[in-house]
DNA sequence: GCAAAAGTGTTGTAGCTACACCCATGG
DNA sequence: CCATGGGTGTAGCTACAACACTTTTGC
């Protein structure tokens, strides 16, 4: 205790001690052809690839600048987006790989040490429909493509680990929300939605049982119309009835105590 | 995609725009007298209270900057800690009531309009055994103290919102997590354990459907000995096995698909 | 001895798994 | 006509809520 109050008194706070850098990366998640995919850019200078992220302006809370970065890559409004993890740790931006395309890009910055400066980044995973991204890369990168889940191989600074724990943190939500209403178009069938579950959580359901429990949950509305033009029995399409969605998120869906 | 090109080439970037600084609070949750405790500061000049909370050093982790700040505010190493949400509505620091303090302290900071910048900060929340800790203020302020969840008036800035927020995360926890470890003694009755589920919870639980539910779960330990002087029948004691409970923390306790 | 809390047992039900079975369709 | 996937049904099991009942202690 006296040890404390003396290194109280002998400390003097100077707030240059604490100056760091706040950034944004968001891992967004797309479903096509039965496979999860996600959103990853090509640096210019080093050809490695990378998360989209950015920096939040002064005015801006996290939320909106992370919704203003994804709508300038995927030209979409309105996406469903939530921040999931701060990543902090001192070492993660060393040797910033994405410094060079700055300053080709023409970034300036108030004084030379603004680099070595550490970057503190908030991860945000999106859920888009695939369909409807126009992907495009932004000032620092000249390719901003879909990626397979599983052919993600190795990215720029500590993005891998960012991904892993968007996906880790998806899981959890998918057992607790009925996700799939932001990935998938608007008219399904149950088996899509079935490969999604699949793909996420990585294991095969049966395929009689997910369609009852889903149904059961009293979210889908099941439409008039039918799958054409594929093999075998058409299947029927659904849509989400939002009402009940709504209720079922607000509700959670699972877990008593 | 023409629009974006222009906007793009026009647009100058000064890395002056994205200056903000990040902080980080912590809500430290403790469970004394079969009540859930939460430990506030008492600010120099205003007397709002406020929750312990500081800045990460360049060279830190906000896990670590905001261990070191507990450590300092509780006298406890080893804390369980967790970050669960960033508060960044750009108005949430606008007059911040703990600038007079600051500059009280002593603070010097690199230039008049550092106030001026909005604070982003990263919430935390810690279990701690009520017990252990030895309250100590800060800088800034000239109390700390446990206060009864309940009892909590309006706190500084948005602290009630940063409050509210790792509730509802601890909420959510406890269905996933057997929780309690950190908030007890090392020795307990299952009544108590009962009660801090109840407090979290904000409802009541069937008492014999608790016991067996959570003895099922092979995460706790019965003693030989009993809790002596107490009204009516002795209850046994129980301490937590360290192997099961670590190992139902990473299966997850619920939750199936 | 009686009130209050601890400890153990029982029963009905909801929801799940693991199947069997029939239907529709494209090749 | 048959392989393949769609759609519906059912039996057995598990987990849980909602109870009843007994035991132990302080006053």
């Amino acid at each position: 205790m006296e040890a404390e109050q003396a290194s109280n008194e002998k400390r003097i706070i100077t707030m240059k001690d604490f100056l760091s850098h706040i950034s944004l990366d968001c891992v967004v998640f797309g479903f096509h052809s039965n496979q999860l995919k996600v959103l990853v850019l090509q640096m210019k200078t080093t050809s490695t690839w990378a998360l989209p992220g950015g920096f939040v302006y002064e005015d801006e809370s996290m939320e909106v600048a992370a919704s203003r970065v994804l709508k300038e890559r995927t030209g979409l409004n309105e996406i469903f987006l939530h921040q999931f993890h701060v990543f902090s740790d001192p070492q993660r931006s060393k040797q910033n790989p994405a410094v060079p395309d700055m300053i080709l890009a023409g970034v300036t910055f108030p004084e030379k040490s603004w680099f070595e400066k550490r970057f503190i980044s908030v991860g945000f995973y999106a859920l888009v429909e695939f369909s409807q991204v126009n992907p495009q890369p932004d000032e620092l990168s000249d390719a901003c493509e879909w990626i397979n889940l599983e052919n993600i191989g190795i990215l720029m600074l500590d993005h891998n680990e960012i991904l892993q724990k968007a996906l880790e943190t998806l899981r959890m939500q998918l057992t607790f929300q009925p996700i799939g209403y932001n990935l998938l178009p608007e008219k399904f069938t149950l088996s899509e939605l079935r490969k999604l579950y699949e793909t996420i959580l990585g294991k095969e359901l049966d395929r009689r049982n997910f369609q009852r429990k889903i149904l059961a949950y009293d979210i889908l509305t099941r439409l008039e119309e039918v799958r054409q033009g594929v093999a075998h029995k058409a299947p029927a399409l659904y849509k989400f009835n939002l009402v009940n969605y709504k209720r079922a998120l607000d509700e959670g869906l699972q877990g008593r105590w």
